[in-house]
DNA sequence: ATTTTGCGTAACCGAAAGGTTACATTATAT
DNA sequence: ATATAATGTAACCTTTCGGTTACGCAAAAT
């Protein structure tokens, strides 16, 4: 199982578990009844992520009382932080640049990929 | 194809696509370099992240040069950012705190059930 | 003691994901 | 004009995903 945040969050149904998770800890079927999805469908998501450090789940008597645990998110925000200039009022207007370009053909390409690059990045 | 920005970034090669391409502009013959999959299945990723509007194709002669467009991550980075709080300094004293709960069994559940919500947050 | 509740898990299913090879097409180079 | 380079696409395969129903089991309620 890759089981990484990214992946987690890849699906709206979990991205609302978070959310509901965020405002209160809610045991299994607490958080099934918000769904139209069967109650061990719900069970998988929360195993997912769980596995993936998003949930932390406390055991009181037979309820399973799940807990966001959403410092975790903090690896998705790590990466897209590093591409945040890329939506700044300055770079927007770039973007808008290259748009237009595509639209009319013209030639644009050299100057863009000549732009200066840094080595090992990703 | 639901094609949104989230499933399209859970993929980890299609991350590392995103980091090549935040630097320069690459047509998909460079792009397929860096990997060790097949050209057509960089031009699979390459569809995936155009579809939801992470990456745009510039036509030059035979050529496509890929281009980032990553003001797309906003809508991860404003997802995200309702959560920024719970990574803070503070809110990390409080997981602790669940965390050493969950190990020893003690009684502290209601305190965090009855924690005051605000509706309409998804 | 018996029933009900809250859950995990197993077995299964269809669809989508991620990859491949083979082929077609068009632009450029020779 | 012919060959080669850059790419899309189709057909196919295997694995994973997201869901289901059916069942089992322990805790709580009766």
């Amino acid at each position: 199982m890759r089981r990484d945040v990214f992946q987690a969050i890849a699906d709206p149904t979990r991205r609302e578990i978070i959310g509901m998770l965020s405002q209160r800890p809610l045991n299994l079927n607490a958080i099934a009844e918000n769904f139209d999805i069967s109650r061990p469908a719900v069970s998988k998501h929360i195993r997912i992520l769980t596995e993936c450090g998003l949930v932390a789940v406390q055991l009181r008597g037979r309820e399973r009382y799940c807990h966001a645990q959403l410092h975790k998110l903090k690896e998705v925000v790590d990466w897209t932080e590093r591409y945040r200039v890329f939506w700044t009022k300055k770079l927007d207007a770039l973007e808008d640049f290259l748009a237009a370009d595509q639209r009319s053909g013209k030639k644009v390409q050299t100057k863009i990929a000549n732009r200066k690059i840094s080595k090992k990045n990703r």
